[in-house]
DNA sequence: GTCTATAAGACGATAGAC
DNA sequence: GTCTATCGTCTTATAGAC
């Protein structure tokens, strides 16, 4: 090992929490560094870009949102389970794929695989099933965003997500798909 | 007037673009005259500074957004629609102010009014009711999500929302709020 | 692995002419 | 109202010593 996987870690840590707060153009690489305590050279000694920092925080949880498209067809039980969970597991690194511009901007050039929205676009069309008439698109996106953002904003409301705020989200997103 | 309305307008529209599709701090002022066809300087005689073009930008919607808390109790019913249409109506921005880090962070130093999470608290706290249980407050989460996120998700893959996906959109959150 | 120093350019913003 | 030119600062990133 030539790194040092410690430091390594720190800067991931630091700047999850910084991208989060001013976003990932509005943090400079002297912005962690600061709250590192180091020069940034040592910063460019475990990473050759500030894109890279970027790409290695998001590395994890968009391998497990494209496992999520890949394990195919299943139960909308199932797969809003799935949702809530996976997005509960890797809340910050979800906002910030979804959320943050600047940070999608960057991942526009330079990711080669499934990009974010066609990962939602991919589970929105399982949700909504075959053919969807316009009314079963619409309770699928209604589904969605309860799995999804709810539990985004319940996550950061109360710091996490209970098994009986799970069992609730997971109720209140059936509820919006609706009994077809 | 010793303002050319139409340059500002230019601007604002302009601004907004770059703003959703690069964030708030992914953009700058050189990024905005290149697109306007002017100097620097000549956007300088419109707006004192880039987070005055922000305010600009979030002014209305903003205010509409407040009165929505202002007008008090009223029917769930009611409270989730007007969530819909407001939503609607000044999407691009509500994704902002909702999404972008950078213009968040921003905001925060700037304003002086009820900033966009205290709205969000105040109108859930409405849709939860008086000291309610934690599986209604995970309920009026779902619900807000859905008409607000499936809104803007919604907008942005089919371009408008018709009467049919407004009259969807509600019954969705409704259902998510549950008949409590 | 971390340092100091610095290159090279983008950034927000202003001065002063027209 | 818009221009050219520029100021001072911040930015990403690298060279080279330790």
């Amino acid at each position: 090992m030539t790194d040092d996987p410690d430091t390594r870690e720190r800067i991931l840590t630091i700047a999850l929490e910084l991208f989060a707060a001013q976003g990932y153009a509005g943090t400079s690489i002297a912005h962690i560094t600061g709250r590192l305590g180091t020069s940034k050279a040592a910063l460019y000694y475990h990473f050759g870009s500030k894109a890279e920092i970027l790409d290695a925080l998001l590395a994890k949880p968009f391998a497990a949102y494209a496992r999520l498209v890949e394990s195919g067809p299943r139960s909308p039980d199932d797969l809003l389970a799935a949702v809530i969970d996976t997005t509960a597991e890797s809340h910050d690194v979800a906002n910030l794929i979804a959320n943050d511009p600047s940070a999608r901007a960057v991942l526009r050039e330079r990711t080669r695989q499934l990009d974010a929205d066609e990962i939602n676009e991919a589970l929105l069309a399982e949700l909504a099933g075959p053919r969807p008439s316009v009314a079963r698109r619409v309770r699928a996106h209604a589904a969605y965003a309860v799995a999804k953002q709810a539990t985004l904003t319940l996550l950061s409301a109360t710091g996490r997500i209970t098994p009986a705020t799970r069992v609730e989200i997971l109720a209140a997103a059936l509820r919006a798909l609706g009994n077809s």
